[in-house]
DNA sequence: ATCCTGTAGGGAAAAGCCCGGG
DNA sequence: GCCCGGGCTTTTCCCTACAGGA
């Protein structure tokens, strides 16, 4: 798929088909109903298939359309649901990415009205969220001239009877004006869905009357600064962050920077405390048991140990395995990752915005993450503390030491489906592939040679040129 | 000289696990 | 006692360099 394919088809400004996988059954589902695709019972596969192929056809069309139309001008129109049709109409883009809260049986039941128009409920249980970008209408650069299309042109007109949708006062942002990446009240805009409140299945029913707007108000001022302390005697250096980070004022949705936006989901909270009791029963955990029998080994201790805090030691574990495997509310509007906390995805962001500001103070290494400094620190040391019984062979991280007793072991997980080829690291299978493939990367820039391996191309210029 | 492979170093990113405070 | 934020550690993935045999 192309790079262009990839931006026009996503769900939002930037979310591509490419994340399509990590979105939640509930979403798959309701961007499926957004798009009137009649959906049926399906593993989460499926629909990530059904959903991609009617993602492509949309974008076939409007490409077809915009070959159709004058070359070399594009305009930005969004897909009115109320009244035109597919066909009729191919969103360039999304502006906005509805996360329904849950999928109820009889969410239809559900009341709707006014009062729930851009109101934060107390009871937020029920609440379903959706946020919006509207000014990050992102077209790739190498696409055509864009014309912005007057305001009844770009923006649906919501209905007064509508329930969830905010007054859509201004028009959308041209898509490469992306000099503010805040978001502002003014750049929300709901469309009408034709299917509000309908079900859309028979037992997967999304009433969007249940849908709120995020929250707008931004705490622009907050900075995320760190107080890290220093690394023993490395002392790493730490840089003040550039990025500031939009955090909630409350319970609503939070836009973080560069369209990063955290999801508050308390149905799946309340859902997952109601599970707590059941889930307890199943669980066991070996290590934690190990742990608890540190000072007192052997079984004794660690019956022991349960029997003193038999539901406090469940429970807390329950809890941890909720927040951290269960629950994912929080999730980057950039690429769709999405993280139990809201520290996490605020580390996550710097990957996009690339802050650095762990600093080793005796090289110029820098990373977003203060473990990967700590990482980094150890090359400094002499300290190797993994060895290999079997040879010499010492490592300072255990992943190295792993990976070598790997080759001890001749374990060579790793099989080309094309030839007999096995080998141990999955890198050494892709570059293995290049020889089917026929691809060669590598250029000299002095000569026709081309190498499916850079350190060829490197041994060819210090063989041939030097 | 080139191709191919094995091995290993290291960075980036995320997940796992834990603890303290509200 | 519970929940949440956040810190530290560990794991995973990926890219790359280097050496050596064919």
């Amino acid at each position: 798929m192309s790079r262009k394919q990839e931006f026009i088809c996503g769900l939002s400004h930037k979310v591509t088909i490419a994340v399509l996988p990590r979105l939640n059954i509930e979403e798959l589902f309701f961007e499926l109903n957004r798009r009137k695709v009649e959906k049926e019972k399906s593993i989460k596969d499926r629909l990530v298939s059904i959903l991609r192929d009617v993602m492509l056809e949309e974008y076939r069309q409007w490409d077809r359309r915009s070959q159709v139309s004058s070359p070399g001008e594009t305009t930005i129109f969004r897909q009115n649901h109320e009244t035109a049709t597919m066909q009729e109409n191919v969103p360039i883009n999304y502006t906005e990415t509805l996360l329904p809260k849950t999928i109820s049986p009889d969410a239809s039941q559900h009341s709707s009205g006014p009062d729930n128009v851009l109101k934060k409920e107390n009871d937020t249980s029920n609440e379903m969220l959706m946020h919006t970008n509207l000014k990050e209408l992102h077209v790739d650069a190498d696409q055509a001239h864009l014309t912005v299309p007057q305001q009844d042109q770009l923006c649906i007109m919501p209905s007064p009877s509508s329930p969830t949708l905010p007054p859509c006062d201004a028009p959308l942002i041209q898509s490469n004006n992306t000099a503010d990446s805040r978001i502002k009240e003014e750049d929300f805009a709901m469309t009408t869905e034709g299917e509000v409140g309908k079900p859309c299945h028979d037992e997967y029913n999304i009433d969007t009357s249940k849908f709120s707007t995020q929250k707008l108000n931004t705490l622009n001022s907050m900075n995320t600064s760190y107080s890290e302390t220093p690394l023993e005697s490395n002392t790493p250096v730490e840089e003040a962050p550039s990025a500031r980070c939009y955090l909630p004022p409350d319970n609503g949705d939070v836009p973080l920077e560069n369209g990063c936006h955290m999801f508050e989901d308390d149905q799946i909270k309340q859902t997952s405390q109601a599970s707590n009791h059941d889930a307890t029963e199943d669980y066991t955990d070996d290590r934690e048991t190990a742990d608890s029998g540190l000072e007192h080994s052997g079984e004794e201790s660690n019956e022991q140990s349960s029997e003193e805090k038999p539901f406090a030691h469940s429970f807390s574990k329950n809890i941890y395995r909720r927040r951290h495997k269960e629950e994912m509310p929080f999730m980057c509007g950039e690429c769709g990752y999405r993280a139990s906390s809201k520290h996490r995805l605020v580390g996550h962001m710097r990957t996009h915005t690339g802050e650095k500001p762990f600093k080793c103070n005796q090289c110029n290494y820098k990373t977003s993450f203060k473990g990967n400094l700590v990482q980094h620190i150890k090359r400094h040391t002499d300290a190797e503390p993994y060895r290999c019984e079997l040879c010499d062979y010492q490592a300072y991280q255990k992943f190295l030491i792993d990976r070598h007793v790997m080759c001890h072991s001749g374990v060579k997980p790793y099989k080309c489906e094309e030839c007999d080829y096995k080998t141990a690291q999955k890198g050494n299978l892709t570059r293995h592939k290049r020889q089917h493939t026929g691809e060669r990367p590598y250029s000299c820039q002095r000569c026709d040679y081309k190498a499916g391996d850079r350190s060829n191309l490197a041994k060819h210029i210090k063989n041939k040129h030097h």
